[in-house]
DNA sequence: TATATATCCTATCTATTTGATAGTATTTAT
DNA sequence: ATAAATACTATCAAATAGATAGGATATATA
């Protein structure tokens, strides 16, 4: 499963793209009204998603938040794994956050290959899908 | 990340159904030597296994545990969802862990969509894995 | 320059889950 | 009887999830 601060991340990015413009920043406010997310952890979210050049803002009066990036540029798996973090299911087949596992030798390890399989599988289509094409659905 | 719990319960089903035999049930303290799991939380693990109808017991000297049913029978998502629960990666497109996100419509969800293909490529591998292939790669 | 309004930052909190450990009771083969 | 195995109940510490509170700072505009 994932969390709900991920799957909060990806409803407000996909509300951004979609409501985004030259003259508007998105606000928090409306984020978090129009898609029924707690205002406080929304900010947190969105600063985390800043702070890792997804978004940029702008403080006071008109200000909020914008794509930092072409909403087709930003994948999925890439906003996940800066929310929760790895996508694998094991430590010990992670591209972006391998830890090997400490009771067990890799190379006669039985359920590894299950899990790459898995693990590509899954990357197969959260790499597929971005925010842009997430807002087609809207 | 699948839990310690579930990686240790796979571990030890496919320990104890490439060690079983009919003259001999195989003893917790083996799987928790060979496969480094703690013995005490391995019991825990054991004992859920057993009241799901994977595993049977044999309590007293030369008791132990067996497989209840043929190894190519327990496929591998039926293990995961005993002891992690849900599969996929959002509450309202399990199939046997459905609960409806309180805060959005789901008919007019925007994430709703990809995560039912995450969840169909995750199973095709999943079912497809028996304790019995598993142990094919020991 | 005052003001309203937005993000930024730090701290804190509660409940749940994870990953175990301890100790005792019960069953069974010999 | 006894040794050796599972069964059961209770407990615990650390981490994570899911927030909330309050004040600091920046900015558009009257």
């Amino acid at each position: 499963m994932i969390s709900n601060k991920c799957k909060y991340a990806i409803k407000a990015l996909v509300y951004i793209a979609a409501n985004e413009s030259d003259s508007r920043a998105v606000m928090t406010s409306d984020i978090a009204r129009d898609q029924q997310i707690p205002r406080k952890f929304l900010e947190i979210i969105l600063r985390e998603l800043r702070n890792n050049r997804i978004l940029e803002s702008k403080r006071g009066k008109d200000g909020g938040f914008r794509l930092l990036r072409p909403a087709e540029d930003i994948s999925l798996s890439e906003v996940m794994r800066i929310i929760d973090g790895p996508i694998a299911m094991l430590p010990c087949v992670s591209l972006n956050y391998y830890r090997s596992c400490d009771e067990c030798d890799e190379s006669t390890c039985e359920i590894k290959g299950v899990f790459e399989q898995v693990r590509d599988r899954t990357l197969e289509v959260l790499n597929g899908q971005t925010i842009k094409s997430l807002t087609l659905n809207c």
